[in-house]
DNA sequence: TAATAAATTTAGGTATGCTTAAATTTTATG
DNA sequence: CATAAAATTTAAGCATACCTAAATTTATTA
């Protein structure tokens, strides 16, 4: 029942997932560029995708995600989001939040993967404590700017 | 000046790095066993790093760290040791944390992991407001064994 | 020290994942 | 509707990284 999919294989899975949800079907191009290969790279990945049965895959035609497909790759992009907003928590700056999340959301354990997104809803919806919670955020944000003041500084000193 | 090293890589200078702390000098044979590999499978890597000025090797000789290779493998170590501080700040199971630090910490951006080592001393350290974050600890802490005693609950009722 | 055991290395394979270049198919257009 | 353009696929090749099995070297010990 369960499938076996490689990191790489799961940003393909996640990029068919978030252009099918745009335009109802994938085309290798779209793939690719989503991506960052070249074309033949995406035919390669989109037929280990068809032979693990996630995708519907014609030569020459449109891809889409079977169900099973589908519903990993559902999950997959959830976990995407949570480190997308954890990065942000961190004050990781967007473009960097984005191109990360992709890095973190591979290979790590069921539990470390739970324990980050209760950290961002921790932080986010502060269950009990919704002033100590945004309290937290802004002294950690501060204690950041306050740390990039200094690494300013000292690269000034430098030169 | 700067050498490309690959996520396994660093995985195998790491390891060399721990082993020569220990006892002077890694054996092929413990690192293989550190890294989870055949000692064929370290005899590859520790050449390619030999070639790169990383290490010293001869064959059937122990390998040790070339100046070149031990600083940066100890900055991959300290990043290491932020991601392990990390998980355990967030409630990740000592095992399994041990484990996930290491997926983590290649590949990301230099300013992601400077952002991850700000949050693990912010939360330490927490410069100006102990009381505050040691609070912020507790709450967390029973927001997750909160959390525990749902899933566990529902894992019952599912039965 | 000769034989055996242990460690290491080499050889030969596999799988992933990427590339460029050439071939093929589909789509668009004059 | 023929042809040119665009998209896709195939072919061939490369790098990483792993494995097993066989060969070699080093270490141990009877």
């Amino acid at each position: 029942m369960d499938v076996e999919l490689t990191g790489r294989a799961e940003d393909y899975l996640r990029a068919i997932y978030e252009i099918t949800a745009r335009k109802g079907y994938a085309r290798i191009r779209d793939i690719a560029r989503e991506v960052g290969v070249q074309p033949s790279s995406a035919v390669e990945m989109v037929r280990r995708l068809s032979s693990k049965g996630l995708v519907n895959y014609e030569k020459y035609g449109g891809v889409t995600l079977t169900e099973k497909g589908a519903e990993i790759a559902a999950a997959i992009s959830s976990r995407h989001e949570t480190f997308l907003k954890f990065l942000r928590i961190i004050q990781v700056p967007e473009e960097i939040a984005r191109r990360d999340a992709h890095i973190l959301e591979h290979q790590l354990d069921p539990k470390t993967i739970l324990q980050f997104s209760r950290f961002v809803e921790f932080i986010t919806n502060a269950p009990d404590h919704p002033k100590f919670i945004s309290r937290w955020m802004e002294l950690f944000k501060s204690y950041c700017e306050e740390e990039d003041r200094k690494l300013k500084s000292n690269n000034f000193r430098r030169r």
